[in-house]
DNA sequence: GCGACAG
DNA sequence: ATCTTGTCGC
């Protein structure tokens, strides 16, 4: 079972969240990844709203087929509230759950959410990354920080999103005409290698594939089967 | 002080 | 995030 390590207590009040995260940043390494991937993991979590019960899902593909190669889910409870700047504290732990219940170690790990492209600069993605030691990344969908000029409309096309000075992340096309999603590193991996695995991981080509990439497109309707009851076989 | 604000 | 049908545009 794939294992990582708990660097610190999840029970936190926001206040002390803040103060963990500006703790952790320096911790954070911002480089290119040191081996060649092969397989790559998506995360997501689902939940009904005003309910604590989350449904926490991870999907692992091979890089070069895009096939699924594992997956797995767990159903938990998240007691933290969702606050921008802190959703790692809200999401990280049932992920971590069931991240402990995969056969496999994905070698880099992609995230619904931002990585460096944070006030704090340290997104889910980042503070994922420090507990599980190995790549991680962000992908998300909307932004939370950083101003970026609008890409052109081909599929490829990117431009870096800054902050405060900083190039926190990119706004990719990753198919044509179609709103940019937000890439940013994680941990263990720069910006530029992001990029490439998120247009790697579309299933692309001429219309075909879709904007959010597969890893992270396969985990959402992962944890939706398993919210609507549609997946008994990954419960028991 | 006002507005913005991942999922 | 989630609740939901049709509809505008390439």
């Amino acid at each position: 079972m794939a294992h990582y390590k708990l660097l610190h207590d999840w029970n936190v009040t926001p206040a002390e969240a803040v103060a963990l995260q500006q703790q952790l940043r320096s911790q954070i390494r911002i480089e290119p990844m040191a081996n060649s991937p092969r397989t790559i993991a998506g995360c997501d979590i689902s939940f009904n709203k005003f309910e604590e019960t989350v449904y926490a899902g991870i999907v692992v593909l091979d890089l070069d087929t895009l096939e699924t190669i594992e997956e797995t889910g767990v159903i938990s409870t998240a007691s933290f509230p969702y606050i921008p700047g802190l959703l790692s504290f809200r999401e990280i732990p049932s992920l971590l759950e069931a991240w402990s219940t995969l056969k496999s170690e994905p070698d880099v790990v992609m995230f619904d959410g931002h990585g460096t492209a944070h006030p704090r600069r340290i997104g889910i993605a980042s503070h994922a990354g420090l507990f599980l030691n190995r790549p991680t990344f962000g992908c998300g969908k909307s932004v939370l920080v950083g101003k970026f000029n609008e890409p052109l409309t081909q599929r490829g096309s990117w431009s870096p999103m800054l902050h405060y000075g900083d190039v926190v992340g990119a706004a990719l096309r990753t198919k044509d005409k179609v709103n940019p999603v937000y890439v940013s590193p994680g941990h263990l991996i720069d910006l530029e290698t992001a990029i490439d695995l998120t247009l790697r991981c579309h299933g692309g080509r001429r219309g075909f594939g879709y904007r959010i990439p597969e890893p992270t497109r396969r985990a959402h309707n992962l944890v939706n089967a398993l919210r609507r009851g549609e997946r008994p076989d990954l419960t028991s």
